[in-house]
DNA sequence: ATGACTGATTGCATATTCGCACTGGTTGCT
DNA sequence: AGCAACCAGTGCGAATATGCAATCAGTCAT
């Protein structure tokens, strides 16, 4: 574990490149973020991709060295561990929206799991905005308690799937 | 060279990153649009981050297959290749935006390298249609040229690297 | 013809990622 | 107490990606 790798350039895209520029960070955030998944297992089993858990391990530890997430103890199982979504990581938000547009309209994606980018694309900076706060209630324990952009986004992906699974 | 790895899934952020999820694929990109390197050689040489070339003729491949750039031949040199984004790579600039906005707010970047970012961040929308528009003119050959947001770029970039040698 | 330049390619050592089995410990049910 | 299910994470061998230097053949100006 080679803990200091020199940083190859100060330009802004390339050091966020060396922290979300791989295959795997990125996605373990966004079921953090979208999925409210917050266990290892859940991180681990639940997700479309199906993440080695070495893999898993290795991201988390990386993602907690570079603060974009961090651990605490579940007080229901002493093993069990909650992982939570940092300030810079929420501010990933807009990121996470634009790119998953982009995704949208140049890549051969599904309905069902494009219904969320499509909405969050749709509700511009004020939903982005909105969404933010709840994840600083979620994650940060944060006061307050208004739009939940989560249940929003969760009842229109549930649409999709009920109305595709109609079709049979 | 295995050409066809199944997708992971159809969400997609995940679609994104099996493209651009990697450690240099964006930084090709960012040097194509940003730096306007449209040769083998400027792209190899002249980056901050020193890719070695098989890396680059690797990602110019792939980059390639992916509808991300094209290449074409110099009249000027018959070994000599243009390689040019295509206008699903220009619809990136928003998220090149805030990529190094995100980045130039949360990691220690350097002053010279992130004043574009900066200012790109700052001049919103407005200022990403009218990059978008001189890309399309320099990479797609599209008519008319307005604003040069390149040129402004550029402009406040040497700026900077002229006061901080200044200092000296 | 020579030497610099072009977009690559090759070989080789190291680093990272992968799937999969497995560990040590905890919890809840009976 | 016994036991299955669950918990975060490790170990391992194989596959893949990367970094680095050398090299290639064609092109160009002199």
């Amino acid at each position: 574990m080679a803990e200091s790798h020199a940083l190859r350039s100060g330009c802004p895209i390339n050091l966020t490149l060396e922290i979300l520029g791989d295959r795997w960070s990125l996605l373990v955030l966004r079921d953090l973020m979208f999925g409210n998944r917050r266990h290892f297992r859940e991180l681990l089993g639940k997700s479309e991709e199906g993440i080695a858990s070495n893999i898993l391990a290795d991201r988390l530890k990386k993602l907690m060295a570079q603060g974009m997430i961090s651990r605490a103890d579940d007080p229901t199982h002493k093993q069990k561990a909650i992982y939570s979504l940092t300030e810079r990581a929420i501010q990933l938000v807009p990121i996470m929206a634009m790119v998953g547009g982009w995704g949208r309209r140049h890549l051969p994606v599904s309905e069902e799991l494009s219904i969320r980018a499509e909405l969050l694309e749709a509700g511009g900076p004020a939903m982005w905005e909105a969404f933010m706060d709840e994840l600083r209630v979620l994650h940060l324990g944060a006061p307050g308690g208004g739009r939940s952009v989560l249940a929003e986004l969760q009842a229109a992906y549930e649409a999709v799937v009920a109305r595709n699974a109609a079709r049979y």
